[in-house]
DNA sequence: GTGAGCCTTCAGCAAACCCTCAGGTGACTG
DNA sequence: CAGTCACCTGAGGGTTTGCTGAAGGCTCAC
C-alpha cells in the first residue's frame, strides 16, 4: 500500500511496483490510509511522513502492518530522530532502486521465507544485498552507492534488456535532471570493478541498451 | 486507439494496424480521445504527446487503458522527464514496424498470454524478439538495428511475398527519402549473416520482391 | 580548513552503422 | 545471340553511438 498526497509520487511508486508484481494499494491521505488498511490488511505500508491531515507517526501506529517512511531529505531533526527509533525509512526524491531494495528488505524481515534470498548470482558474480558486499570470481570488489545500485538494479534483471532511459528511471532519483551519458560512465566503472575477465557479463546492444548475461555457448 | 492531430500520421498508423489484424479507433484530439475511450475501453492508446487541447499526460491519466506515447526525436527536456515515470514511447519519425513491435511488447506486458509469445521460428533460424537474439541453426548472429527490424519484418510475413516499396513503408522511417536500392543492400547482408547454410530461406522474386520461406522438399 | 571519495559533465577517439554508387552477374526477350 | 533489365555485392564516406580519461564541484569525515 502506498501512501503519498503528491499523485507523481503515488503513480510512480505504485506503477513501479506493479511491474514488479505486488499488488498496490493507494491512499492520498491518512484517514483513507488507515479506513483502507483495516479493509484490506496489506503486507507493507509505504507512508509519506508528511500527509495533509494526520501525523505520518500517528498513522503507522493505528495501522497494523510494517511501515516504511518516505520523509523529505531537509526533514527537521526530530522527524529523523523519531525515525531512528526503530523505522525504516527512505529520503525525497528517492530512487526506485532504493525503494524496492529497502521494501524487499523489510518484507524478508517480517515475512521470514515469503521472499527470494538477499544473495544475487550471475555466473561467478555474487552480490549480498543485506551485507552490500559484491564478489567476482571469489574477489571481493569494492563498490561506490551509485555503482552498487546500478549493477543490483542489472542483476535483478539479469538476461532482460535495458535501455539507458529505462537505466536512469529506476537507478538515478527521480528528479535527476542530466541525460543518459551518465549511465555510460558508471557502466564503464563497473566493468572496470567487476568485469574485467571471462567471460564478460555486461554486454552493449548499440542503440537498444545493455544486457547483463552469461554469454551462449557458440 | 490511435490519438494523433495529423491526418497523415492517424491513417498511416490505423491503416497498418488494421492490416495486422487490430480493430481500430482513432480520435484527432485530448477531448475526443477521452471520450471515446470511455464507450470502448480499448486494449491500448498510441498517443501524441503534443495535442492541440489537452497535454497527452493529462489524457493518459484520464484513460483507463496502457499507453504507448508518440514525442518528437528534439522533445524538450520536461516532456522527456514526464516519460520517466513509467510510459513506454516512439521517437518520430518512426517505422510501422518499431511501433508494432514496441505494441506487442505493452499488450504482451499487460494481457499476459493474450499475445503471441516472442519467439519467431523459421526452419533453423529463430529470432528472440524480447532478448534481441537472433539463432540460425543453434549458432548465435550479431545484427544490426536494421538488420535486426527487417529480418524480423521478413519473419513475422513469413511465406508471403514482400516488395521492395512495402519493405520500405514498413522497416524504414515513414520521412525517409531515398530509393529500394538501400533493401537490396540489406538484404544482402542479411544473406550473409543468416542465410549462407542450406537451406536457403530468403528467395529473390524477380521485379516482384522478396519471400522468406522454407523450400518445399524436393 | 583540508583531503578523499564520489557524482557528473565533457571532449576526443574508435567502432559500428547507414546509405550511396557503380561494376558485375544472371535472367528474360526479341 | 545480343540487348536489356533487375539484382547482387564490394567499396567508401559521412554520420551516429559508445567508451574512457580528465576535470570540476560537492559532501562528508577528520
Amino acid at each position: 500500500m502506498v501512501v503519498d498526497d503528491e499523485p507523481s509520487i503515488r503513480d510512480l511508486l505504485s506503477a513501479s511496483l506493479r511491474f514488479s508484481g505486488f499488488e498496490v494499494l493507494t491512499a492520498a491521505d491518512g484517514q483513507e490510509a488507515v479506513e483502507v488498511a483495516e479493509r484490506a490488511s496489506p503486507d507493507l505500508v509505504v507512508l509519506d511522513v508528511m500527509l495533509p491531515d494526520l501525523d505520518g507517526f500517528e498513522v503507522a501506529k493505528r495501522i497494523d502492518a510494517p511501515v516504511l517512511f518516505l520523509t523529505a531529505r531537509e526533514a527537521t531533526e526530530d522527524k529523523i530522530a523519531g525515525l531512528r527509533l526503530g523505522y525504516d525509512y527512505v529520503t525525497k526524491p528517492f530512487s526506485l532502486e532504493e525503494v524496492q531494495a529497502r521494501i524487499r528488505a523489510v518484507l524478508r524481515r517480517t515475512r521470514g521465507e515469503g521472499v527470494p534470498a538477499s544473495k544475487l548470482k550471475v555466473a561467478d558474480l555474487e552480490l549480498d544485498e543485506d551485507a552490500r558486499e559484491v564478489w567476482r570470481g571469489g574477489r571481493q570488489v569494492r563498490l561506490s552507492p551509485t555503482e552498487f545500485k546500478l549493477l543490483h538494479y542489472f542483476m535483478v534483471n539479469a538476461g532482460r534488456v535495458l535501455s539507458k532511459a529505462q537505466i536512469l528511471d529506476h537507478v538515478w532519483n527521480y528528479d535527476f535532471g542530466g541525460d543518459a551519458g551518465v549511465v555510460e560512465s558508471y557502466v564503464s566503472y563497473l566493468r572496470r570493478k567487476v568485469d574485467d575477465v571471462e567471460p564478460r557479463l555486461i554486454h552493449t546492444l548499440r542503440s537498444v541498451g545493455y544486457v547483463l548475461r552469461e554469454p551462449p555457448a557458440g
